[in-house]
DNA sequence: AAGTTATAAGACTCTTAAGTCTTAAAATAG
DNA sequence: CTATTTTAAGACTTAAGAGTCTTATAACTT
């Protein structure tokens, strides 16, 4: 997998959050009911996302996750980096350890520029972009679910 | 990772194969031993190669492996295809299943986008392009060291 | 024919990612 | 103040990838 189940759940549920207009509070029961992910499981990894202030949390009645800052300004690189860190866009493609730092190889020049391909969609694509996008089109944010189901 | 650590020996012993001359047989002994890779691993990874007739293989004494076709005609695609399959190349994103059958997700476009980029790069990209490459340079096959120690 | 060099095949172990479960702590509502 | 709802934390289990080891089979050499 290029990004791990963490990650993609991380997504899906951040991708959830930005689709709500209303900005209170998430139960991440709800959440887990709706994306289809093991509730324990999601617990965990937005654990991970608050740590990294992306996410804040709060307990009790009404309590909940909630998005720090406006979709708008979440782009998906902070999700990834978040949850799978930068390997993706920091490893040879070889598996030697420093590349970017040692003598490349053979294939660093080409792999750079592919690299520079993903890294440019993901900070330039943002949560809110693409729940609008999912909205306009009722477009799939679970197996066979759409946004508009979600909401 | 990107590609599975099969994959990436499995690249790595390619890119040998390709790098010499002669066109004779390699042990797989002789290669281990050079790409600081696992004999027994990196013997489960070139049956594939051979079991997909990208390799062939002698067995006895002057026996080993060497590729069916010249290292221009090879790509890097074939290579991960053969160890890795297509996922990389078919998956969804966001893990939903049936990327491109069904109702795509909100990252569907961006990410087909991007995929392109990797499936266009491995596709233009053949052994003999890198292996020459390495050769000119001396670049690194191995953590440490480059092509002319190798050969 | 016998011994040696090599790949082939598959069982086995080790490690890490993925997923589950249990208990604690915080906040609210009555 | 007590019961309920919710996240927090971490132990535990399962599944899959990575890596090792053993035994077979083919081919050569003497
Ligand atoms: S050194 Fe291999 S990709 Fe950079
Ligand atoms: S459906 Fe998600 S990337 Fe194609």
């Amino acid at each position: 997998m290029l990004l791990s189940k963490s990650c993609v759940y991380g997504l899906r549920a951040s991708l959830y959050l930005a689709a709500r207009d209303e900005n209170g509070y998430v139960p991440i029961r709800e959440m887990s009911d709706k994306l289809e992910i093991s509730f324990h499981f999601l617990t965990k990894i937005l654990q991970q996302l608050t740590g990294e202030g992306m996410l804040e949390s709060y307990k009790g009645p009404n309590g909940g996750v909630r998005l720090t800052r406006s979709g708008e300004d979440i782009s998906l690189m902070e999700v990834v980096m978040a949850i799978d860190g930068d390997y993706m866009l920091t490893e040879c493609a070889l598996g030697l350890p420093g590349c970017g730092v040692m003598k490349p190889c053979p294939i660093h020049e080409k792999w750079a520029e592919t690299r520079d391909g993903i890294r440019d969609m993901l900070e330039s694509t943002t949560l809110t972009e693409l729940t609008k996008k999912g909205k306009d089109f009722d477009l799939r944010i679970t197996a066979e679910g759409g946004f508009r189901d979600l909401m």
